[in-house]
Parts: C-alpha cells; sequence; structure tokens
DNA sequence: CAGGAATGGTAAAACGAATTACCAAGCTGG
DNA sequence: CCAGCTTGGTAATTCGTTTTACCATTCCTG
C-alpha cells in the first residue's frame, strides 16, 4: 500500500508527477525517460490511488447506492443485475441496501446521503424511507433518481411500461373469451399500481367488458398476502373466471388460493402474472408472464443518474423495450 | 453540507471542540452552555461528517464489500439479508456486487480493495475472481472472509453443515425404500460440492446401500445445466428411483428432465434438494428440501470479518444451526 | 500568598492525493 | 547578447476531520 509520495522517492521525482502520470494529465511536460520510470515504479509497486483522500479533494465517491424492497425477490435482482452493469461501465460501483436493514440500515443510508458517501442514489420508493432520505439527498444535492414511482415534484424517475403491459395480458384473457376478468393489483397508492390497474381497465372497456372496483384487490408482492388476496376476491366475486395479476410473486399466492377454493387453472380460473422469471415455467401450472425490460430498469436509472440534471429532457424516463406475453398453461 | 469549521464559527469555539462532541470524546472538559449551543447548532444544521474526510484520518471506510454469484438467486439473497443485517448493527453498509459487472466490475472491485476503498471483504469463492482479488486483498491487509469455501491456507471461511444436509436429506430417500440414489452435484472442485457428496455417499454406506462414482453428476447451478445433467444421469443409470440435488435451482432442472423422460415424481424419480426456497412449494410436483441456514451464513461471515484476525480461534466457521428436512410432495 | 490542580478549552499536525501557479535551465531569433 | 519561449518539472495549498499536546485562567490548600 504504497502512497504518492513513497512512489515520488523512489521514482527521484516530485509527488506531483506521479500523481498527473497516474492521471494521464494532458498538461504535463515529461521526458520519456521519467514518465517510462514513473510507470514502471507504478506498475510493479501496484499503487493504486487511496479512494478516501482523492474523495476528499474531488467530491466524488465513486459509489452509487440503490435501494430496493427485497433482495431476496428475483424481480429485484434483475434490476440489479442492470444496475450493476451500467455502473460498471462508468468506474462507480453499486452499494446495495433493502429495507430488511430496519433503522439501523436506514441511518446508515442517512449518513451515507447526509456525508457525501455516495455520487448519486437510485430508490425505489417505499413510504417510510422516502421521505426522510429523499428529502436529506435534495438537501445535499445528491442526484437521486426513483425507481418505478413518479412523484411529480420534478424529481426523475424511471418507470417500466406499466400500463401497456397490463392492457397486454388483459388482452390476451379477453382473446381467449374470458368476460369476468379481476386485477390483483401491488400495493395501493404507488404509481405504477395505478398504471396497471389503467391498463387493465382499458383493456377491458375497448372490449365493452364490465370493470368496476370490486374486480380489483390490493396485494403486498409476497406469496402470503397474494393468497388473502385471491381468497377474499374469489370469495366476494365467485363469477371472475380470470386474473391479471400484477406481481409475479403474488401470482403464486393467488395461484395458491384458486386451487384450494377448487378451481382449476386455468379452466375456472385463468391467471396471467406481470413480470416474467425462470421460475415462472416451473409452478404447478406453468405461469403466463408479461414481461417486462427489468434489465434496462437498472441499466437506465443509472444511466439517467448520471446525465447532468435536466440534460434528458424529460423527467420521468419510460424504458422504451416494449412488453412481451409470454403465454404457458395457466391461460 | 456545513463543514466542521463552519459549525465551530457559528458556536465561537475551535473546530476540535465541535468535533470532540460530535464524537462523544470522554476526555473532553467543557462547560453545559458551550457543550449544549455546540450540540444545538450541530443538531439544527443537520451537521454530518464527511465520510471522505473521515476514512483519510482513520482509514475506515464503514464499507464492507460483498461478493456472490449471482444476485438474481434467492439462495444468495438470503445471504445478502443476513450480511446486510449484522452489517448494519456493526455501522457498516454493504457493498454488493455479482459477476455480472463482468471485467469492469472486476476492475472496479480491485480498485475498491488496493485503494483501501472497504474495511472488509467477503468472498464466495469463483476461480476466475478469487485468485486475483485474493491476492490484492492479502497485500493490502484486508481483513476478508470466504463464504462457503474452504482454501485452506488459513484464509478465514463460514461454511454450512453442508454433509450434515445432504446425509439428512439421503437419509430421508433411505427411509422410503428407494435403494439406488444418484447424486446431482453442484460445480466439481468447490469444497461444499465434496462435502454434500460425503454426506451423500456417508448415508448410503450406513444403510449398507451402492454408492459408486457413476451415480454422482456435476451441474452448475442454473435451470438449464440442471436439466442437462439429469438427462445425463437418468440415462446413464436407468436404475436410479431417487435423487439428491445439491442446489435447489438446478433441481428445478432435474424435475423438468425426469418429467420430460417419462418418469412421474415422485413414483418413478424422488427428488430431494438442498436449500430451501419459498418457490419450493409451489412447483409442479412441491419439492422437499433440506433447509440451510443461509441468512446465519451472511450474518455470521460479517461477524467473522469484524472479530480481530485470529480471535475466534477456529479459521473455518461452520454455521452450527442444524439443516432441517421439509418434506412436500416430490418424495 | 505561593504552588499545584482543576477547568475550559485551543493550535497544529497529520491523513494522501490533486491542482495551480510558478521556476530554472537551455535554446532560439533578432 | 539578451528577451522570450520551450522543456521538464516542483512547491505549496486544499479538501474536512481527528487527535495530541499544550495553554491560559481560576480555584483551592497548606
Amino acid at each position: 500500500m504504497p502512497t504518492l509520495a513513497e512512489i515520488a522517492k523512489l521514482a527521484g521525482v516530485s509527488p506531483a508527477v506521479v500523481s498527473r502520470v497516474v492521471n494521464k494529465d494532458k498538461t504535463l511536460r515529461i521526458s520519456k525517460e521519467t514518465l517510462e520510470r514513473v510507470q514502471e515504479i507504478v506498475r510493479e509497486s501496484g499503487y493504486t490511488a487511496n479512494r478516501a483522500a482523492r474523495s476528499l479533494r474531488s467530491t466524488e465517491t465513486g459509489l452509487i447506492a440503490l435501494v430496493v424492497h427485497d433482495v431476496t425477490n428475483p424481480v429485484y435482482g434483475e434490476i440489479t443485475k442492470g444496475a450493476n452493469a451500467a455502473a460498471a461501465a462508468a468506474g462507480k460501483a453499486i452499494l446495495i441496501s433493502d429495507a430488511s436493514g430496519g433503522d439501523e440500515g436506514t441511518a446508515r443510508l442517512m449518513e451515507l446521503v447526509s456525508g457525501r458517501g455516495i455520487d448519486g442514489l437510485v430508490l425505489q420508493a417505499d413510504q417510510s424511507l422516502s421521505d426522510q432520505v429523499l428529502a436529506r439527498a435534495a438537501r445535499e444535492n445528491v442526484p437521486t433518481v426513483l425507481l418505478q414511482a413518479e412523484l411529480g415534484d420534478g424529481m426523475p424517475a424511471v418507470v417500466l411500461p406499466d400500463k401497456e403491459a397490463a392492457r397486454l395480458g388483459t388482452r390476451h384473457l379477453i382473446d381467449r373469451q374470458h368476460k369476468a376478468i379481476g386485477c390483483l393489483a401491488t400495493a395501493e397508492g404507488l404509481s405504477f399500481t395505478e398504471n396497471r390497474i389503467e391498463g387493465w381497465r382499458a383493456a377491458l372497456s375497448e372490449a365493452g367488458l364490465p370493470c368496476n372496483d370490486s374486480l380489483v384487490r390490493y396485494s403486498l408482492p409476497t406469496i402470503e398476502d397474494g393468497r388473502r388476496a385471491m381468497e377474499e376476491l374469489l370469495k366476494m366475486q365467485p363469477d371472475i373466471s380470470a386474473i391479471l395479476c400484477c406481481n409475479v410473486v403474488s401470482a403464486l399466492g393467488a395461484m395458491a388460493a384458486a386451487r384450494d377454493l377448487g378451481r382449476r387453472i386455468p379452466e375456472d380460473c385463468a391467471i396471467v402474472a406481470i413480470h416474467d422469471i425462470p421460475m415462472a415455467d416451473f409452478v404447478f401450472v406453468p405461469l403466463t408472464t408479461v414481461e417486462m425490460p427489468l434489465y434496462e430498469l437498472g441499466r437506465v436509472a443509472i444511466e439517467q443518474l448520471m446525465t447532468p440534471a435536466g440534460a434528458s429532457g424529460r423527467e420521468t424516463l419510460v424504458v422504451s423495450k416494449a412488453p412481451r406475453l409470454i403465454h404457458r398453461a395457466s391461460s
């Protein structure tokens, strides 16, 4: 772990020269011999600049924090992968955290934001977290991008073609002659939830089918809550013959509920879920899904973060790759 | 984003006082009024120490890098959660990366290690990554813990009770009267692979059943490769009536292969997989699994990282929570 | 009332790299 | 032969904290 000064001493030059050589300063005039001598010593000593010192001067850390709800959810994993790749390409590393850190984790994140520990923040909105953290980030001028959430107050965001996806899935069910199509939505109040419900509604209206609010039920993106919501929905609306499930994880719970209520899938209850994951093909009834560009979502979020503010024109960026329906046995 | 000096000016004291107040320096003698005035200004200005400056002095960054194979794999997600919680409790944040960053990602990681960008490294061994990174970490004195891998050269490691788990799963199959039990192992050469094979072998010997190497087949922990390996195994050893699958993800591929070869599960081919994930219950035939303490693995890895070197006594630490068999329809 | 001990702080030197302004020596042109 | 340019660098400041050593006062105490 040599320092600049040590390298400089070895090479018989000043630290300034070493620094400028390492950073390829074009304005540095230097003789070929000195240059090569310095480079040689840098190479064989394996010198790497101390990050703390570099950050202190430059006010850049090379770190981007990515906050998602749940790292065990494969949907978020795919987003993470995209973000990771984009960040690596830009010379940044990703610092990931999720809600599982609890208050300690949140405190850690706040410290990171406040103390200029990160160059940027990609945040999947979450009621409790967002308010505090966003306020801090704004105050500290830490560039921030929201993932799958539009707050509307000029905050940059990256979203998926949610309405499209929901419409596509619903249309598929309509094409298969279903008349009473329910919607198992994600958590109430989130903008992407609303967008998906809107897509479902749009498809139904276009086909002249009924679509009132009693066909909608909210659920968290977990298996247990999907099961609960589906049970309630099927009991209150027994005529339903098909379901658009806005999250692939809650879809698993929903399928279990349908089965346990004696419904055959897809004969008595067809199911289409949003987001494709490899597992979908291995469910007890292989699940028809609408694939969304999750990897791109992660990638674009990072790219958006790094374009100078306002340069992109739009505050909310929709990942443009179109959703795609993958037909399996559940419909 | 005030600095120490600014706070000091506002409070009419020296920066040293502010620093020592913020860090609760017990040796600081200070009047009640001054203390409260400083605290008040710190609080209302929302002062947080600049991380780069702090790191520069203290040579601690508060960051720990966690490198796993694949963040979309729910098995690793659970490990990440445990690590996250333990790290947060210790005032550290987790910097996660996986192989998806490619060479860029590796380069980023190397920079982090070399430049004292992290306080510690938890690494899931991977041939290509390990050699370079481990060498660097050793040279830079960055504490390192290996996840599920024993290199044997004094490198601290944290492992699961792999042999136990494999034996438990195999014994379950033996109890159900299976005589020809194959083993779908994970990647060849890794220590945990060997341990699981050993557990499988032990259970068979104890029961006086045959166990030669032709009953073992290696596969990567992906669905596709699990399918390939299972196909080969069943074609070469058609007598096999049960399989211990060392990875739950490849088990999905294996089940698909068995089904496609006309075998009913569990009648013609029973399957037990190692690692329980929520999805296991939703597979086309619900999967019997051996649950392992993944969350604890992550947690212990971080704790091990933070105990002073050698203080734990043992270099390789086995997470002690016992594996548990979860019986479902596949066996 | 002198000498020592509390009290309530402060000054200054790190930490390691980046950067700007500057400088000495050698060369060139008029 | 000397003004000015080029070549090949260097000195010194800055980033924001932490920490150690130190210093004035005031307060006892014998």
